[in-house]
DNA sequence: TAGATTGTTAATCGATTAACAATC
DNA sequence: TAGATTGTTAATCGATTAACAATC
């Protein structure tokens, strides 16, 4: 299986996120053109992307609801669990420890550190606080794929710089400054203000 | 000047952001390959991006850093402030309240709604928390023009409601789960799980 | 002048859409 | 059979990169 851009994994992974809402509705059967009215994207789209995987679809029909998931989850997951370390247990910190995103099996928070003494020890949501200094030694440990900076701006650079050390090669930066890593880390920035003003502008004319 | 699209505005604005940085370290010229090192992207398409405007650099030299940014926030935001209300003063809103954010004056969360009475009239950084029902009304009188989805995902079609009831034509949607929404109010969707399993996913091979 | 950097035009690459055949 | 829907191929569109002229 060849490697999917970017743009595709992620419309897959909504797919899925969408697949699973059905399947709660019981609703066992869906067309691409369902699809897109849910998810507000082109049924071609849809299609063009599911065909990615294999022939599952039936003309005149739809897909399997479960089917469908299934396939998708099963070439873009595999039987991985994404490891996830969190740098800051501030108030957006708290909110990732606690978002109530789908897919809990597929997404585990295993640690997270902060640099202040109070919150040491404490837990949230189930995970652990941890001082920084042991983020390499519990990051190892628990074999983490990727590190959430929550942390104030100041400090972003260094708990990227951590991650790094910890062997870490994804990064998910929500501070508002760009972090500087080696070419082998991944990067993916979320800024909210820059979502804002740039939803913004694109909604002017 | 002709409409931008939206991939390259979300690049100016990163643009913005970096220059306000290098105007607190007082570096008051920087060039094309200095911000590519800065924020990752090529040099090329940055000069290509800010050649959209008007020409302000000189061969030799590079941008001064106050005019570059004057220029870009001129044609990107003019003299509007972005009013914003959030729906949802949970752990993720409290986080959007206090984003520390750059480019405060041009962004300002104006009010809060949420569902709970005992959150109702306090106020989370200088933001007063209303209850839901008030929104129409609000919105209306302060002139908002984009609403913050945070509410749980079981609320997150009637906060779309309450918002494209309200006259907004811009949503930014916090919550794990698609929303339906006329056509002429634009959607932009945050989830944070769909972050995570999309870039582990894109570091495989 | 030589060298570095901008700005632009042309070429390439990738993603979306259109058209349509296949099929149930 | 007729109609709806999938899956695919070809055409279009847009974005990135390459090449290079202009300029300080």
């Amino acid at each position: 299986m060849k490697k999917l851009p970017r743009k595709i994994i992620t419309r897959v992974l909504l797919y899925i996120r969408t697949l699973e809402g059905l399947l709660k509705e019981k609703r066992y059967l869906v067309s691409s053109k369902q699809l897109a009215e849910i998810t507000g994207l082109s049924d071609v789209k849809i299609r063009k992307d599911i065909s990615n995987f294999k022939k599952i679809g039936r003309p005149r029909i739809g897909y399997k609801t479960a089917d469908l998931k299934k396939t998708l989850e099963n070439y873009l997951l595999q039987n991985n669990t994404v490891h996830l370390v969190l740098f800051g247990a501030g108030n957006l910190g708290s909110a990732i420890l606690k978002y109530p995103g789908f897919h809990r099996s597929k997404v585990k928070l295993v640690a997270a550190f902060d640099a202040a003494k109070t919150k040491i020890g404490r837990k949230i949501n189930g995970v652990r606080i941890y001082p920084v200094e042991r983020a390499p030694e519990i990051i190892k440990r628990c074999h983490a794929d990727i590190g959430i900076i929550a942390v104030p701006k100041e400090h972003c650079q260094e708990a990227a710089d951590y991650m790094v050390l910890s062997g870490l090669h994804g990064i998910v930066n929500f501070a508002p400054c760009s972090i500087s890593v080696p070419a082998k880390v991944q990067v993916r920035n979320m800024d909210f203000t820059i979502e804002f003003l740039s939803l913004f502008c694109d909604m002017q004319k």
